[in-house]
DNA sequence: TTGTACGCGTTATCAA
DNA sequence: TTGATAACGCGTACAA
């Protein structure tokens, strides 16, 4: 069942029935009437295919996302893809893991199938180099490129994200206030917000005159499934020698993994220990005691960073940059500033 | 840059140049070569929407999930894009929510994108009153529609599934064997995989000719991202003078709940309370003691269904319903056959 | 081995 | 207000 066929049997021209599937007003009301049931009674959806063709759009934008099984990525695709649909796109979604080179593949395959957008989501895209990031550049001079948690000056890129940086630099100075003198940093990625958080634990410290003692920067190479894992490279840090009373973490992960240290060795939670992971996601509330972390609100960005996209492709003028603050949550694993020390369970 | 243009530069004509890209062997090599020098050098690329227009396929499949952002139904998807991707498929997304409307009308937007073949993600999606599934029959009379846990018997409709209710069964006869008396069984929902846990835990009494009491079948209404509640959950039920020694759940979320209120009130894992979860998670892992879980094989579900979707869509004739078994995942709050019940830490 | 010409189902332009 | 028709870019009979 085609346009044709509609036409036939409505009595018109394809013209007409083309008018009235796209809602122009410059049909006679009892024309329009005929074709609608015409088209009801046959059941009768336009080729998108050829629609496609003609239009040169098929309302598509494509995600990359390196790990969709990644809680903090998956939720960034669930609200991205919300979003989207409310606005009339679909979503190509490709799960690229974390080599460049399938992550180049990934993005010639969305080119290939004219999508509209590409959305990167998380800051695993961006090369350290820049010369590598050109797979991006030449993206973008096709179709806007939005990256969530990234940040990348060029004509066509549009960035949302949450200043990392600066929400971390609030952690550690919580920390600091609290009369915590070696706090670990542990961190799983060199992504450019990871970046930018060490940078934040960094800062905080010469905000407060102290030097940073880059012995308590550790990397934990393994993968975010693997608290145990965690677990027991904080433990070798202790036998080590590396005394600590506090652990802020680039992922919830990592807190948790801590935590589970403290545990097993009879630490308290907080008085001997703080922690800090970062996400908030549900492993803040599955250990016990509950994490502290930070939020650095997600939903909120990838509202905002669907609206900007909604809008380029609309034709308006949106901002290249757009930045949103972090917000430490407080439960059970820090000393919050309201409380007395004793009252912490 | 078309197919026109590259075969004006090449000297031949476009069906020759189809002819190239589609590597068709009827083609002289030198030919071949001028072809595909001037294809590379102009960096032309196939226009899909006109090859999807005369093919009546983009090679595209659907994909339908709830909520992609619920940790189980991420790896579904992740897993089953990736598959997909390497056997040539990209895969639309569409988060539905719960709700059966809002399901139908995502599954109108892929069919009139008119993908290859739709994925069903989870039993959400199957109503008990079957003439309710009848937007589910419909689109199977136009594609194939995969279903992943989750079954119907029904032309065009492929299911692939773990046996929920004998895994369930397996770890409700442990805790029994075990010599736990009062098992409360905790659960979330009411879909199809729901209803054959619990049918597998009751039909463990049975096998050992007890009665089940129906009161140590709680029902949690709330969040999946609310461990808190369910810990005030099962406090309720104690307080109300409901005892229990075991708590089997059907999402390693209740079980953690459920550790929780243990912790909370000094009751011993796994000597006074032993719990299983489901699903066999991230969640095993960040609490203390660990959860032993229950395993159903998702990547390997996935694989299946993948492989299966391929099958059917090359016109091999493919099983209509494939069932694969779970596993009992011992960690530390269970006490495990072959140890000694003083071992447990 | 290669080329010609048409069909795929829309939308948009122009004329009536 | 409506209709005829050209484009969109590809694949593919069929002919050569």
């Amino acid at each position: 069942m085609n346009i044709y066929d509609i036409s036939k049997l409505a009595g018109v021209s394809t013209a007409t029935v083309s008018r009235v599937i796209n809602g122009f007003d410059n049909v006679k009301p009892s024309t329009r009437e005929k074709v609608l049931s015409v088209m009801a009674k046959q059941g009768y959806t336009p080729n998108a295919f050829a629609r496609g063709l003609g239009l040169n759009t098929m309302n598509s934008v494509g995600i990359m996302c390196a790990d969709s099984s990644d809680m903090y990525l998956a939720k960034a695709v669930y609200y991205i893809e919300g979003r989207l649909r409310e606005g009339g796109y679909h979503c190509i979604l490709t799960c690229t893991g974390y080599e460049r080179e399938s992550q180049r593949e990934a993005m010639d395959m969305l080119l290939s199938q004219h999508v509209d957008c590409i959305i990167l989501v998380g800051s695993t895209f961006i090369d350290k180099s820049d010369k590598n990031n050109k797979y991006i550049y030449d993206a973008a001079s096709t179709v806007p490129v939005m990256l969530l948690n990234a940040s990348l000056e060029h004509k066509g890129i549009y960035c949302v994200l949450c200043d990392d940086c600066h929400a971390t630099q609030t952690a550690t100075l919580h920390l600091i206030d609290d009369g915590r003198s070696d706090i670990l940093y542990l961190f799983n990625s060199y992504s450019y917000s990871a970046k930018k958080k060490a940078l934040g634990y960094r800062s905080a410290f010469e905000m407060r005159g102290i030097t940073c003692d880059e012995r308590y920067i550790q990397f934990f190479n393994g993968s975010s499934q693997d608290i145990e894992g965690v677990c027991n490279f904080v433990s070798d840090l202790k036998d080590k020698g590396l005394h600590f009373d506090a652990v802020l973490a680039s992922d919830d992960f990592l807190a948790v993994g801590a935590i589970k240290y403290a545990i097993r060795n009879g630490i308290t939670i907080p008085n001997e220990l703080s922690v800090i992971g970062y996400n908030n996601s549900i492993l803040t509330t599955c250990c016990e005691p509950e994490l502290s972390s930070v939020d650095n609100q997600l939903e909120l960005l990838c509202n905002n960073l669907v609206r900007i996209c909604i809008g380029t492709l609309s034709g308006e003028s949106m901002p290249r940059k757009t930045i949103f603050g972090g917000e430490l949550i407080h439960r059970k694993t820090t000393v919050h500033p309201d409380d007395s020390d004793s009252e912490n369970s």
